[in-house]
DNA sequence: TATGAATGAGTTTTCATTCAT
DNA sequence: AATGAATGAAAACTCATTCAT
């Protein structure tokens, strides 16, 4: 199992993969999608363009593995955080919280990944298989959070309210939070992210506590699969 | 003042100026920054390429024209919105956030430069005298939505907290819920937005009245400068 | 009018485009067509890649104008000498017959050209105006053929035949000869072009005169549109 | 013999090859020379692509084996059309004639690569063995008919000619009828080939019953070697 | 000022061929 | 002999920017 010249076995083969995965990854979050080449991927790796094409099938390509890398990796944090047991949902969906700002710090790189790909669906994605497991993940990750704030609901934790719009609005706005933090601008300058983060979950699960929204119109499961 | 042939007045200069922004605008919206070319549009403004680089510097520079011009735009609509005599506080930070959706509403186009910028700062941006521009104007907007915040807790309808940290946050969560929108992906498929904006704002509101959360490490002044 | 830098007027403009022209004219002939690159052709024509672009849309445009030039001269060439009064038919389909190998001699690159193209339609041709343009030229210049081979008939200079058929036939082993010309090995290393051509008409033109071989099976005007 | 793993015999050997030279035929008959990559053929053999270089030296020496198979295999087709006993030798030429028309018929793809292969003798041909080998099969072809030829001139079937012009000029006009039909285009549309092809014979055969054209100057012997 | 032709570096992708195993 | 991963030279095409007019 060596990485010398030629990858003959399937674990090698992976390896070279990986190589080429991580040398990716680094240069989209140093330079972004756009500046990155080819080139540059596999010569960080200590690879041929042609060799490229041999592990992916294009440049988007390994963009959405490592899209999917990225959403496996907090998906298996999230639900860690969450697998003690005797805590409380809103312990639960803070937990999460708390997960996905670790994720950003830990895993910056994948973040990032992600936060693009939210914003380029269009020119990315294209109808693939690719795509349709991409979705899946994201749905079941969602699905997940949406299981916490249903038991929170159950609970009396939660005050009642549309699970699939709270889950979503819960997304969106940590989300939001983080991405601001990405900005690296001076607005950001000088605010602590960790307070800010911390205000933002502070604030969130504290209006999640109060008053009733059940909201009416329709969001029936069917939205989810 | 004809388009025609030369710009001779300050007027002509500026109504060329505006047809090179306007279809500036309307092909990043429809295209994206990096698949519209200069050409694409000087032709929609009935121009020449050469042209181009009379009014602006280069291709980066009429992207951060347009979103100066957003951020101006917003900050008119948020203004006005809260210019009423008489509102509370938190009337009014209500005002602001529904401002911001009637914003990416009306102003799409705008709202997708805005939000495009953030995931592209690195590249875009480039130390400038525009840079400096944009960061003040960016400053200023929230400033304003500070000084809500600083009422609030004045008047006791707000729990008090750091105001800063606090804007920051209740920025960063309302972009989070509009982008989550801007996914055009299975997501998002069934999710009403109007609705899922009123369950975040409810959150939102809701969770600023409670809790005790001043903040006491050094968000100061200079930050914001 | 002049060369040096810019192309200025619609005349320069076309003397752009005939420098690439010829250019590619002698390099197709010279390497043939997927032995010559955009590189190449703009290199000798003392031009930059990009400039190729501006008057070709990309290589196959640039074969398919030299394809639609090599019917051209050919098409005026056989007018011409058809063109005298008192020729008998025989006499004009002959002249025919000799134009195309006059044509064959002085522009041995645009009849490669044509010949080149016969053999790779599909991959060239492409549904386009362009294609149906070029089309629409060799449907004219058959029928020019055509028409001389009624009068033929008309006159009892040759014996009674389907006349779409015969042109077809005229027409394909004129160019049979010629080609086996054109490959250049051994076969015909020593035999004389001159001789074998007047041979093949010699054949031709006396096989034509005889026999009773009118076609019966709807080889009809539609065809020919 | 099997073909899973090694090829052992001189048979496996010769399997191998088999197996290479009929997917090749099929793919380049499908896709052009061009179009077609060594991958596909070894993949289509169910060998791997380090496997082709043992059994050809390039990805030209395959096309020319498959130009010698066909050669091959229409002499034997032509030889056998003659082999009757009491033909004539008008009767003779006919049956070269048509069988060469059967051979396009039955084994398009071989025809195909000898056609293509005219077009491209400069790419293709380089000085080598098998260029040699291949020119001598040509060569024995054209002998055979020009044998039948010179029997129908000592028969008086055939008017006096030189017989090696004659020969190639049939031999040409035949291959551009053909070539016509292969030209897919709208000009051949409508054209019934059989019908095209008989009203050629017909012209052809008639032709060279009549007419003196002798022809003097110097087409001798030493230029079919 | 305005034009738009010209530039040419830069990018993705392909594929015949090699060669370590 | 057989494999198939690796190579890397091409090649087509794009487009922001320049600059002669």
């Amino acid at each position: 199992m060596t990485t010398s010249t030629r990858a003959r076995t399937r674990e090698d083969k992976l390896q070279r993969k990986r190589l080429l995965l991580d040398a990716a990854k680094e240069l989209f979050f140093a330079k972004g999608y756009g500046d990155t080449t080819i080139e540059m991927i596999t010569e960080r790796a200590g690879l041929s363009t042609g060799t490229f094409y041999i592990y992916f099938k294009n440049k988007r390509e390994i963009y959405m593995t490592l899209y999917a890398d990225g959403i496996d990796i907090f998906h298996r944090m999230a639900s860690e955080a969450i697998s003690w047991p005797g805590m409380s949902a809103l312990a639960r969906l803070s937990a999460i919280a708390r997960a996905y700002y670790r994720f950003y710090k830990e895993h910056t790189e994948y973040f990032d990944i992600l936060a693009f790909i939210h914003m380029h669906q269009a020119e990315l994605k294209e109808r693939s298989e690719m795509a349709l497991l991409l979705d899946r993940k994201a749905i079941e990750l969602l699905k997940m959070i949406e299981n916490v704030i249903k038991e929170g609901i159950a609970n009396g934790e939660v005050a009642p309210r549309d699970t699939w719009n709270a889950t979503n609005a819960l997304w969106g706005m940590m989300d939001g939070i983080i991405m601001l933090a990405e900005r690296k601008n001076v607005l950001v300058m000088g605010v602590n992210l960790d307070e800010l983060f911390k205000e933002a979950i502070r604030i969130i699960f504290y209006g999640m506590t109060g008053g009733d929204s059940v909201n009416h119109n329709g969001s029936t499961e069917e939205n989810k699969q």
